[in-house]
DNA sequence: GTCAATTCACATGAAAGAGACCACGGTCTAGTG
DNA sequence: CTAGACCGTGGTCTCTTTCATGTGAATTGACGA
């Protein structure tokens, strides 16, 4: 019935997106991509490479620890001076030297240590079943795999802290003492970890093996935030699009989010986006706020949206306690809001313990914030808010009645 | 009024269970020569 | 004789429960001024 209307909208949506598009290369500003040029990070790609350059000779390399704060360039230049060091490999003719990347925090590689170990092995080509193995069993292949010749295995453990906090730091310990098992190969392993507390809780044999070496990325400044935008802007977009301001507002911006790059880039792509599909013709300064909300708001609303089935009640229960009016939610309140929830949709009710786990995990999430607070007589609780902005709340509202009632 | 003991309502930890998934090896079966 | 189907065993993973212990300040009640 509005099919004609619908077909209209339809064309002019797809040829105003094909004749206006702002974006040269948009992949440019993905996370994924990897520059050609790094910029203000030239000491301590300095420092990886000098660290790691005995690999060539192949020698086993220090261990090396990297810590600094998100989006501060640790993957990019660690995975940069690992190209180069193949590269260069290669023209020397060598096979003698390889390289294992996991990135911890990947839901599906994390987890478990079995998993960590499985990932390694993918990474070198291997095959190994998801499940259903012991893990010595992992372990002894992958062992298996490296041992075949001499060569230097370097592992990079990106977001290593992940692990560390799921697992416990014995598999690490187990991955330096692997070294005494083999025969051929060596074993080197490079830390990559978010927080700089880290170390403090690591078992202090495995702190001194791992932390042989140290490196800090420190977080980049608003300046140096616009010199990297400068730079991936120009390949990003078509000329002239920019409009004057849009870099510094969008530095100033992920500045705040302690020198987060990946932060702005992650904003001056969204803003490009959003004005594309407004038709416009330039970035504007007000795009960048609009891109800030909105990626804000599609963080959440996807979590809203993933998380298991227990949680959308719990969270549902938090919501409806909030739209009461009640200023002060705490644990016991939400627990019992949470039961008749779970009764009304014929839901199974989990015990207390487990909701108080749920509502911290939605804490780490930041969709709500908890803080524990003693109440002196009336005991020890977690006083909740939640951090939803108001449509956002609206939002996630419509998201939970759809997937509870339906 | 002051002080220490009490007490509440959970937080936080550790361990273990349930149910799903999976690999592996052995056994059975049917098809082939 | 052999390939494939089928089973039992033993392993992991995730979510959850059970049991146990911890905790910070309002409250209480004894005490002394």
């Amino acid at each position: 019935m509005i099919k004609g209307c619908n077909m209209d909208k339809l064309d002019k949506i797809f040829s105003s997106f094909i004749s206006n598009n702002l974006f040269k290369n948009k992949s440019v500003l993905q996370s994924n991509y990897s520059p050609e040029q790094i910029t203000h990070r030239e000491a301590q790609i300095e420092s990886v490479a000098s660290i790691l350059a005995p690999a060539l000779r192949g020698e086993r390399v220090s261990n090396l620890f990297i810590y600094g704060n998100t989006g501060s360039g640790k993957t990019l230049s660690v995975r940069y001076v690992r190209d180069k060091i193949l590269e260069k490999l290669q023209e020397l003719g060598g096979d003698y030297l390889q390289f294992i990347y996991v990135n911890c925090k990947l839901k599906k590689v994390a987890d478990t240590e079995y998993r960590i170990v499985a990932e390694m092995i993918h990474e070198l080509k291997g095959s190994i079943p998801a499940t259903g193995l012991p893990t010595d069993q992992v372990y002894l292949k992958f062992i298996e795999m490296i041992d075949v010749k001499k060569q230097v295995i370097i592992i990079i453990l990106d977001e290593i802290d992940e692990a560390v906090k799921k697992i416990s730091d014995r598999f690490i310990y187990t991955l330096t003492r692997l070294n005494s098992e083999l025969k051929n190969a060596q074993i080197s392993i490079i830390g990559i970890s978010n927080s700089l507390t880290f170390m403090d809780h690591l078992d202090p044999r495995v702190r001194s093996s791992l932390s042989e070496e140290e490196l800090v990325f420190p977080s980049y400044n608003a300046l140096q935030l616009q010199d990297i935008l400068r730079v991936r802007a120009e390949q990003a977009f078509k000329e002239g699009v920019l409009e004057e301001g849009v870099i510094e507002k969008c530095a100033a911006y992920a500045a705040r989010e302690h020198g987060d790059a990946r932060r702005a880039l992650d904003l001056l792509r969204v803003a490009g986006e959003i004005s594309e599909r407004e038709e416009g013709t330039k970035i504007k300064v007000e795009h960048i706020d609009s891109a800030n909300q909105k990626i804000e708001k599609d963080k959440m609303l996807d979590i809203v949206e993933k998380v298991p089935k227990q949680f959308q009640l719990v969270l549902a229960a938090a919501l409806s306690l909030h739209k009461n009016k009640i200023e002060e939610i705490f644990t016991g309140d939400v627990y019992n809001t949470y039961q008749d929830l779970c009764q009304k949709t014929r839901n199974e009710v989990l015990t207390q313990r487990r909701v108080s786990d749920i509502l911290a995990e939605f804490d780490m999430l930041g969709l709500i914030n908890t803080r524990v607070i003693s109440k002196g007589r009336q005991g020890r609780t977690r006083e909740i808010k939640l951090m939803l902005p108001g449509p956002i709340q609206d939002k996630a509202e419509e998201i939970l009645q759809k997937s509870l009632y339906l």
